[in-house]
DNA sequence: ACCTGAACACCGTTCAAGT
DNA sequence: ACCTGAACACCGTTCAAGT
C-alpha cells in the first residue's frame, strides 16, 4: 500500500473544487482528480456514487457561494447587480458548473435552491415573476459577457448601467 | 471501394445538422456522424478541416435562421420577444450550439455577427447599450428555461409578458 | 483523390483480484 | 475496507498503407 489512509469523501470534494478553480470544468475528469489524491479512478468510486455527485456538490456550493455574495453586498439593488458580476466574473468555472450545468436537483440539499429564490424576491420587491425577469437579466449578462459574445469594443459597464436602469 | 462517390463537404454538413438536431449537441460526434455518412470517422479529415468547422457552420446557420425568425415576426417587441423564445424552444440542440458554445467568430462568415447586432438595435430602437441589455434579458430567459432552471410550477407566460414590459 | 485499420491520448465506469 | 490493473464502450485526431 502506498498510502495509510486514503482520501475522505470531504477530501475528494475539496480536491474537485480545486480542480475546477484550476483547470475548467473539461479539466475536471475522474482521472485527473485520482492523480492529484495519489490513487487510481476506480478507487475514487469505493468514496462517491459517480462524477453526478461530485457535480452536484460544487452546485451546491457554488449556489451557497452566490447567496452569500449577494446578501453581503449593499442594499441597492445595483450593488447587489454589481455584486452578481464581480462574483461571476472572478468565479467562472464555478458558475459555468452552477448556472450554466443543468442543475442536478435530486442530488443537491432540499430548501437550497428555494432559498435563492425567495432572497431574489425579496431583493427585487416585488413578485416571482418580476424576480425571475431580473434574475433572467442578470444573468444573461453574465452568460453573454463569460461567452464573450459581445464584441470587443462594447462598454459593459454602460450596458450593466443601463441593465440596472431597466430593473429599478 | 463501397462507393463510388464519398461525401461532399455540404453533405457532411447537411447531415451535421440531421445529427444534432436528432441527438444534440453531445450526440455529435465524429464517429457518429462518419457512420452516417457510411464512411469510418478518418475520411471525414479529407473533407473538413475539424470538428470546430463542423461546429463554426452550426453557428452560422443558427445565427442566420434567428435573423431570419425574428425578421419575419411581427413589428411589435412583443412579437419579435415572442418569436425569439419559440424558435429557441422549437431548436434547442440548434440553439446550444449558437448561443450557448462559445462563437467560433474566426471561421463564421465575416459579417453575419455584425448584421444580427444591427438588427437588434434597429428593433429596440435605441442605442448599443440598451440593444444588449435587451438581448441579455431575452437570452437569459431562454438559457434559464431550456436548462429547467425555473421551478416547475413557474408561469413563464408571466415572466416573459412581465420582461416585455421592463423592456417596453 | 479518397478511404481504411491501427494507433495515440483521452473519457466515465465496472469488476475480478489482491491486500 | 480499500486499492489496483485490465477491460469496456466511448472521444478527436494522425498516419502509413492501400486502391
Amino acid at each position: 500500500m502506498a498510502n495509510t489512509n486514503g482520501p475522505t469523501r470531504e477530501r475528494i470534494k475539496e480536491e474537485a473544487y480545486l480542480l475546477l478553480q484550476e483547470k475548467g470544468l473539461a479539466g475536471l475528469s475522474m482521472r485527473a482528480l485520482a492523480d492529484r489524491l495519489h490513487i487510481k479512478a476506480p478507487s475514487l468510486y469505493k468514496h462517491v456514487g459517480d462524477k453526478e455527485e461530485i457535480i452536484a456538490d460544487l452546485q451546491a456550493r457554488g449556489i451557497s457561494e452566490f447567496a452569500a455574495i449577494i446578501q453581503q453586498a449593499g442594499k441597492s439593488k445595483k450593488s447587489k447587480a454589481l455584486a452578481y458580476r464581480k462574483w461571476a466574473k472572478e468565479n467562472p468555472h464555478l458558475y459555468e458548473v452552477t448556472l450554466r450545468t443543468p442543475l442536478l436537483r435530486s442530488r443537491i440539499p432540499s430548501g437550497l435552491e428555494e432559498g435563492v429564490t425567495h432572497m431574489i424576491i425579496e431583493i427585487t420587491g416585488k413578485d416571482h415573476e418580476h424576480a425571475r425577469a431580473v434574475w433572467a437579466l442578470m444573468h444573461g449578462l453574465v452568460d453573454l459577457e463569460i461567452a464573450g459574445r459581445f464584441p470587443e469594443n462594447a462598454d459593459l459597464d454602460k450596458t450593466w448601467k443601463r441593465a440596472i436602469e431597466l430593473i429599478g
